[in-house]
DNA sequence: CTGTTAGCGCTTTCAA
DNA sequence: TTGAAAGCGCTAACAG
């Protein structure tokens, strides 16, 4: 029973302020019917005689039209939006990785929707769960997996009902799960980098661990340890010390480890640079100088973190390409489940200097 | 014509693996009317007999039902999303700030969208006119403000039609307009900086400068220069060099001040964080020892930079807060434009030793 | 308290 | 090509 109902005849009424156009008022306006307005502003091809075109496109502009994603979404059946999922936006890690993928989407027209699980694995699947609700074209998941089964079903679950439903997961982490996945190839390039830290000439070093069920840092730890031993180092289960996946953890855990057992350590690998910051933070507490006294190395490349002196030998890894990715791995047609290898490469800097 | 609509006495035809339920499918399931399921799934208060509300969510959990926001958006007339634009998402600074608003939103029940602008002015008013399409509930912009009227004025237009319409703006950022803005104190905490430094006998010193036209950067620049000659001393044009707000705009920016003017310049204040780390990787390579031969201060006191070394003196800001502050007002009943203001706060650390 | 029935804004057959 | 009309999934009067 709104106005706009009223047959034609009741004619030239006083339109108020309208609030917000909507296509209605543009084809009222333009003077043609809602199809054609639609196919002239939001349809497919070439299918509408060129003055109606520009008689609605006009209105359009006149009335401040702006298409309603919400009803376009509910007609068509499919929206326009990406979620994504990270564990921690304000960690330089995900931001760069975030900031691939917004490009990315952007650039195929698609708006993202980003939701942080604040490093709470129980989050995970109760944010895909409500993240369906906006029937995202795709979903992409950041951040490592753990080894923590029960917490995996419900993802693995949860994830599994939205695919059946048509949408599709991209997971940037472990090729754990039978999804879509970018696999950062966390394991060879620790191995790659503790080869050329033996390279170098250390021979007793010690591993700052991230949280022991975390999948990254399990990989690299694993990698880099690994190596090590195949190249005849060994380094003892004391040395390799846990902590949390922040600078405060790798705070902790060096001076953990300081504590523990230090005697002949030169080198002290964190598994990522935002720890060995932490890690060099209490070093230099202790009264060491780095790349003298100790070296010390990370993985990530984190670019603000690119200027610590000394700076920091560390395993590169193309964060916003991982981003850019994602996003086209998720937008592939067909249900593969495609994994897509990322491979990341040593950068030797001063805080690891040859031994001699 | 689909399935769905053949009279119940077809009855138990096989029903495929459904693609998504609908609250219809629920409804039917669970034997009861449409608006029957609608009000115990997400209606209103108690008014549905609990019988038939356990059975319609028992349907609904049997079914993987995951309500439509967009339906629900269309036929509530509102939607439950908030956008949020930032300069860079990669930029600690915005991915902070983007940190506290996404958290408060998840309090609030909302779902951010997030975009970028990539740092270019144009595209603000561009983004703003796409964000209209999903009609949030409110549209926070995070970003310095700039001296460009073109841009600003086509900014202004695009939000003000999006409030005119029923949206909600809020502003982090200089209040140079008609909106809701969370106001940071950058002309009043450069002045205390100054203020500070003074105190601790610099005398001759020299400024890093942001883009010239971004309000931020001119207002701590302003802050500091005023401070400085109210406490008699000077700061020489010369000594005032602007560049990128980033890391390598800040080393540039240093190499160029070193060459100008820099016989007796004792202490140099870079405008953000970024900005000073990218200074101090230049003097160091210019073979100066920072906080013995240089002082150097920043601002914003970006966490992952907290552990350069010297650690460098600057104005905390309260970035996490400034972002939930945002949330809470943009949600603000009425159509005031209350600005809040947010202070910052000096920290004085080793960068800038006392001078004897 | 429950069910019927109009919408919400837009797309898309289907005829004309 | 254009327009009428039937949906899309859901909410919200409005009767019962």
């Amino acid at each position: 029973m709104t106005d706009t109902d009223q047959p034609a005849g009741s004619g030239e009424e006083f339109i108020p302020p309208a609030h917000m156009a909507t296509l209605s008022d543009v084809a009222r306006e333009a003077g043609v019917s809602l199809a054609t307005a639609s196919r002239s502003l939001n349809g497919s091809s070439r299918t509408v005689r060129e003055e109606y075109r520009q008689r609605v496109l006009a209105a359009a502009h006149r009335l401040n039209y702006s298409a309603n994603h919400s009803a376009q979404a509910v007609a068509r059946g499919t929206s326009q939006t990406i979620a994504l999922i990270v564990s921690d936006i304000a960690d330089p890690y995900f931001s760069s990785i975030a900031s691939g993928v917004m490009r990315a989407a952007e650039d195929q027209g698609l708006v993202v929707t980003m939701s942080i699980t604040e490093r709470r694995p129980e989050r995970e699947a109760e944010l895909v769960r409500a993240m369906r609700g906006m029937r995202p074209r795709s979903l992409i998941m950041v951040g490592s997996r753990r080894n923590d089964p029960r917490a995996s079903r419900e993802l693995e679950a949860e994830l599994a009902a939205y695919e059946r439903s048509g949408g599709r997961v991209t997971m940037i982490a472990q090729p754990t799960m039978a999804f879509r996945t970018v696999a950062i190839g966390n394991v060879g390039a620790a191995a790659e980098l503790a080869g050329q830290l033996v390279g170098l000439g250390y021979r007793s070093m010690a591993v700052l661990g991230g949280p022991e069920q975390l999948l990254t840092a399990r990989d690299r730890v694993e990698g880099f340890v690994g190596r090590c031993a195949e190249l005849g180092v060994e380094i003892h289960q004391r040395r390799i010390v846990h902590g949390d996946f922040t600078r405060d953890g790798g705070f902790v855990a060096a001076a953990e480890l300081h504590r523990r057992d230090f005697a002949d350590v030169d080198l002290v690998f964190a598994v990522n640079d935002v720890m060995a910051v932490g890690a060099m933070a209490y070093f230099r507490t202790a009264g060491l100088v780095l790349g003298r006294d100790l070296a010390i190395a990370g993985f990530d490349d984190i670019e603000t973190l690119r200027d610590v002196s000394p700076a920091l030998t560390t395993v590169a890894l193309p964060l916003q390409e991982i981003g850019r990715t994602a996003v086209e791995l998720a937008l592939e047609a067909g249900n593969n489940h495609r994994v897509v290898p990322i491979e990341g490469s040593v950068i030797i800097r001063e805080s690891t200097p040859r031994r001699t």
